[in-house]
DNA sequence: ATGGAATAATGAACTAAATTCATGAATAGC
DNA sequence: GCTATTCATGAATTTAGTTCATTATTCCAT
């Protein structure tokens, strides 16, 4: 009944990275024979072919390309699981993989990033932020281990940790006639040009905390990639743009824009981190939550050199 | 350096499931020797315990719970991919992707897609119709595994199906000089607009099979991406089209138009699928063969409702 | 306490499976 | 055509996994 094993897919793999039966046999240090043996008594077992022959060359069948995507996706985390076990044997224990759901989460993780590499050298740190099924299915899946987002959410497997407070705010040029206004009312927006990250309207604050509660919207919405580009873009009045105060600040030096409070109670939003409740334990997780939940407390000070 | 196999993923789970290594054995249908040996094994090549042996019974170390945390999740996947391979097997599932070279022929796909993929279920739909060498070069290079064209090839390796006639008619506006002649001649089409898809005039058979052979052209040519668009046009006396009989008909109650046959004796085309002969074993690309040659039969009774 | 039942560990014998070796057939490129 | 390369195949061989038989431990009932 179960006749899939993992060689089954390292050769699938092999084959078509290698181009050839022979190739492949070469980099996993087997004989082309034995890759033969074993893929031809897989496509007997299971009634199906996974290359069609032609000549003396293979082409992935429908079920052979199914196969394939298949062990891309498997493969991988059998190597990070023993990876993971090694660093057990090891008593190091530890690959810190961080998913990203919001863009100024990026800039803030920067912060907390250099102290705890130094205070934990033995942890390997990874970054990612795209994600097939949401932040919260790669928490799930195991693809990260912390999630970096605004967006909690209440589940028994998940804990969530608030670790930073921030206020949305509107940046303008140091010329635009917004500039020295106590704050913004969505109206004052509608003939403006608003730079935004490239995601969808429901994950931007200023959509779903400001503009869309008053049935406004801006005259033009262009996305950009990054937050120096979308800086640039304010500083020279091409638009406007909404971020976080303290990146605002940060980049204060760099690019002559200003702050305005977005409303008459400006927009305050928190990141939270979350984890798998089973992870709580892990000694280099608990600990980079723990920098993260004190590193909040004084940014000022921080930023403040 | 590869140790972790699917055995072992298989193994703990039993064990956590079955509670002891014997009881895991016998659900497995094998002894508790070879658990033991197996796992020993294991645990000496990745350098750490997978259980803490507490008198006769077992508890997992940490180690022990991220691997069958692991085993949870891989399994599982292994288990539907052996299915899904079953499904391909029995010629359940397939991605069946059909190129197009005319424009009428789309509509005529429109009209066996539903009950296709009402019988196949599983099996996935890809359209395609841009090719860069052309239908039959991508049937070749396995871009598509079917090709529906008005114009068959003979080679060793393609098999050809005829599987839809049709008449290719002028369609004019109810209120047209020509709406109630029995045919249309080249030479009355002198002065007017003619409609066509964006394709060159040597796929358009307006051109190929009626004014071309007379040496005789019109007024003006004007391309439309869509159907609609051009009955639309039409039917408001902007010009004239060549579209088949059945699909004039079929929008008859949309747009008042006629159609009139071109020529003394019509122009009378037909639509071949095209499919590599090695393919003609596979059951849901022999289905689809099968339907298309089976629905041209009664279009007639199809589009009386 | 103590014997019996159940557990996992262990080493040797055995079995089955995977791998290699040697070879053949097909084919792509020169 | 010829050569080099590819994948397939069958038999021989090696490796790995499994069982068998046994031991040590421990849990539990008496």
């Amino acid at each position: 009944m179960t006749f899939l094993e993992r060689s089954h897919l390292e050769i699938i793999r092999a084959v078509e990275l290698h181009g050839t039966m022979t190739a492949a046999a070469n980099a996993l240090h087997l004989t082309q024979s034995a890759l033969s043996h074993s893929m031809r008594k897989l496509e007997d077992q299971i009634g199906v072919q996974l290359w069609s022959r032609e000549g003396r060359s293979l082409r992935l069948t429908p079920a052979g390309t199914y196969l394939l995507a298949t062990a891309n996706r498997l493969i991988p985390q059998f190597v990070h699981a023993e990876e993971r076990l090694g660093q057990f044997a090891r008593g190091e224990r530890g690959t810190l993989r961080i998913g990203m759901e919001c863009h100024p989460c990026y800039q803030w993780l920067q912060k907390i990033t250099t102290p705890y590499l130094c205070a934990w050298p033995l942890v390997d740190f990874e970054v990612k932020q795209e994600f097939q099924f949401g932040g919260i299915g790669a928490l799930f899946a195991h693809e990260i281990d912390l999630l970096v987002t605004p967006d909690p959410l209440q589940k028994n497997a998940l804990h969530f940790e608030p670790v930073f407070d921030y206020e949305q705010v509107l940046v303008v040029s140091s010329d635009h006639p917004l500039r020295d206004k106590d704050h913004v009312i969505p109206r004052q927006l509608g003939e403006e040009v608003l730079f935004t990250y490239p995601v969808p309207r429901d994950r931007l604050d200023i959509y779903t905390h400001f503009l869309s509660p008053a049935s406004r919207t801006v005259r033009k919405q262009k996305v950009v990639e990054s937050t120096d580009m979308m800086l640039q873009m304010v500083a020279c009045g091409r638009g406007v743009a909404a971020l976080p105060r303290w990146l605002v600040e940060e980049f204060a030096e760099k690019y002559t824009v200003r702050a305005v409070q977005l409303g008459t109670n400006g927009v305050h939003k928190q990141i939270f981190l979350g984890v798998r409740r089973a992870d709580l334990e892990v000694d280099y997780l608990k600990a980079f939550i723990e920098l993260a939940r004190n590193y909040h407390e004084h940014p000022s000070i921080e930023s403040d050199h």
